[in-house]
DNA sequence: AATTGGGAGTGACTTTAGTCACTGGCGTGA
DNA sequence: TCACGCCAGTGACTAAAGTCACTCCCAATT
């Protein structure tokens, strides 16, 4: 791959998209690309932190992994989104592991790299900020959801997320396709396959919508959106 | 108050311990200082962001409140600490509800001032990202617990970190001061008053501690710890 | 065509969480 | 000193979450 085309991807991002040329090269020169194998592992929670990562392609699950298997997914990182930015500057290990949800192929940028950068760059390490502010709501609304909310309504939510970013709307409905296997959705939603599995049974049962294979039909919209306002 | 006050108080602050007289005067000047009675609100979640804050004396505990009126404790700051940082950067709102757990004397930098600060010292901006790594690395502590355990063992392990902190080894085991009522600990734990209570008179039940009003003691510490190493 | 393996659906069950209603204690202030 | 408010304890219950075991389906492999 040519600096050229790192530049234009590093562009995309939220991180350096309001640098200069000038301002960008050095840091093109220094980024290094890495395939991962879809459900390859890029770092564990745990590991010495050694540099952060931006996605050109693909998406990047980060998530918790308890002692007896369970799973909890904290972000998924699309193309453009930086990951591992903060223990670059704390120090520590990292917080959470690491996987490619699909293929992917991913910068990386060492920690001495990065943090001279934002040294000479001030504007950079502010950007950072907002970046980090971003992830910081992101978790906050996780421990809302986990501490407030049933299972049925975070898998309202995801739905409706999900309808809103990707869904199509036909005659019978909103149609959405998931993507994943019940078990990554428990996941997100920090729990189990099986309830998973159920309540999408029973939304179906209630008419709300049409279960078909890893898609589905939303045919009570409305319905859904009450429910999920109206989370206690 | 005078200015030099201020700056004696600031200098114990993570944030700004490493600047220099020269650098802090102007800072100091411009922190204002706000007194807090107990049970009284900062701000509400939702709020705009109109600047951050730093504990001079007392807590402050950071918590969201759920439709039905449960809360759930994001994080409780002491002296020393500052808060509310990042809405300064990404411009939202304020992301969670603050109150004093004290009476309290808090410094309030407005917004304008703190960026322009950080724009002069760019250091500071690293700094305020070291402290906001560590604060990440807390709310993925409590989305951990509140994901992969149970009310039992996030109370045990609570009582643990206080006894660490705070307890007093005596021939009976260790003493530990609550200081807080079991609405208060509920809201720590993400749950509601009665599992509080309940789960404490189990634990003395089965001869772990032994609770005496708003203090207890620890009677078998290898025990609780050992039933928090084994989260599963 | 038979085999294998991962994903999904579900019944039956246990455990944990949360709710409701009530009791009793204890301190403060009228 | 009495009444009130706040806090704590608890029984009885409901509801939600999670576990276990099994079946079925489908697609890829040999």
């Amino acid at each position: 791959m040519t600096l050229e085309t790192t530049e234009v991807l590093l562009r995309k991002t939220q991180l350096f998209a309001t640098l200069t040329d000038r301002e960008m090269t050095p840091l093109s020169a220094r980024a290094s690309k890495r395939h991962f194998d879809r459900g390859e592992v890029l770092f564990s929670e745990g590991d010495p932190c050694h540099g952060l990562f931006v996605v050109a392609s693909g998406r990047i699950r980060i998530f918790k992994l308890s002692p007896s298997g369970r799973e909890q997914v904290l972000a998924v990182e699309g193309p453009g989104s930086s990951f591992a930015e903060l223990p670059v500057f704390d120090g520590g290990v990292y917080p959470a592991s690491a996987s490619a949800l699909e293929d992917a192929e991913v910068f990386f940028i060492s920690r001495k790299d990065f943090q001279n950068y934002c040294r000479e760059h001030p504007e950079v390490a502010l950007k950072v900020l907002a970046v980090v502010g971003a992830r910081l709501r992101r978790l906050v609304g996780i421990i809302e959801d986990l501490s407030f909310t049933t299972v049925r309504q975070r898998l309202i939510s995801l739905l409706l997320r999900r309808a809103q970013e990707s869904g199509i709307t036909t005659k019978e409905g909103i149609r959405v396709a998931l993507h994943t296997t019940h078990q990554d959705l428990a996941a997100e939603l920090g729990t189990v396959r099986e309830l998973v599995s159920r309540n999408l049974s029973r939304l179906q049962a209630e008419g709300l919508l049409e279960v078909d294979g890893r898609s589905l039909v939303v045919k009570d919209l409305p319905a859904l959106k009450r429910e999920q306002s109206a989370q206690e």
